[in-house]
DNA sequence: TTAATTGCAAAACTTTTGCAACGCT
DNA sequence: AGCGTTGCAAAAGTTTTGCAATTAA
């Protein structure tokens, strides 16, 4: 197997570099008009492609909730989500880890866990009191 | 808002039944595929749209694991899913839940959590020696 | 009878890919 | 110079939709 030079491009940089200034998951189509404003000719699959780029080196992630458009998170640090049934955000969940559960599959099961996801789903404090959806 | 009234046709009843029989949270395509053979005019809509339906009405998850097909699964006890990146195959894992984060986002964020999805992704008992992946 | 549902085909939507031109290293 | 990367357009893959015909209630 070769090894591979990777190259930093302006592209590139530039997406990684804004994508760590927002909180918001974005989609790449949202992602894709937003830096279009900074950098007109950029093209959508320079965005596809740095992005999977990005996840594949552990840089960012994606997050793909929906059978629809994946979001993306550079904050890469351990963390859950929360999304609103409300109003559509997505809530960055922090816990501090004492997992019964993960031990359980690697230790009874001899399963390897590598990584995880859980995702809540329902309504956050400013949409609770707005539904009609009670249970 | 107006009552509308649902109609138990056969396909609909097919899809369900064959559904329930099947452990292996296939794709839509692989469903369609399989169901033709003993309901040879189904129509790949018909699958589509019966599994949405029967989705909304809670009678069977659909996984969104990756950006592609969505998977379904007529078993809607709640548990959680394995997905092995040696084989692709999905384990149910059943758990015991005393769960600590999801009393914190209730109680400390006052969220309200409707449903939560909590996936694993590694390497099965089998695949586990196969792979050189030792991380 | 009548409105929900089906089957078919086309459309919609997200993501990937082929290719020539470009630009890091 | 060499080859990874870009931009564009076209293709691929999954899911939805419009519509006339069918069928459950």
């Amino acid at each position: 197997m070769k090894d591979r030079l990777f190259r930093q491009t302006k592209q590139r940089k530039f997406i990684l570099e804004e994508l760590k200034k927002l909180k918001t998951h974005p989609t790449a189509e949202e992602l894709f008009l937003q830096f279009k404003k900074k950098m007109p000719n950029l093209s959508f699959s320079t965005v596809y492609r740095n992005l999977n780029f990005l996840r594949d080196k552990g840089e960012i992630l994606e997050l793909n909730l929906g059978k629809y458009s994946s979001r993306y998170d550079a904050d890469i640090n351990q963390h859950h989500h929360f999304f609103c049934l409300g109003c559509n955000r997505i809530f960055d969940i922090y816990f501090s880890s004492n997992d019964m559960l993960t031990r359980h599959i690697e230790e009874k099961l001899n399963f390897k866990v590598k990584y995880q996801r859980r995702d809540f789903y329902g309504y956050c404090k400013d949409c609770k009191g707005k539904t009609r959806d009670k249970t």
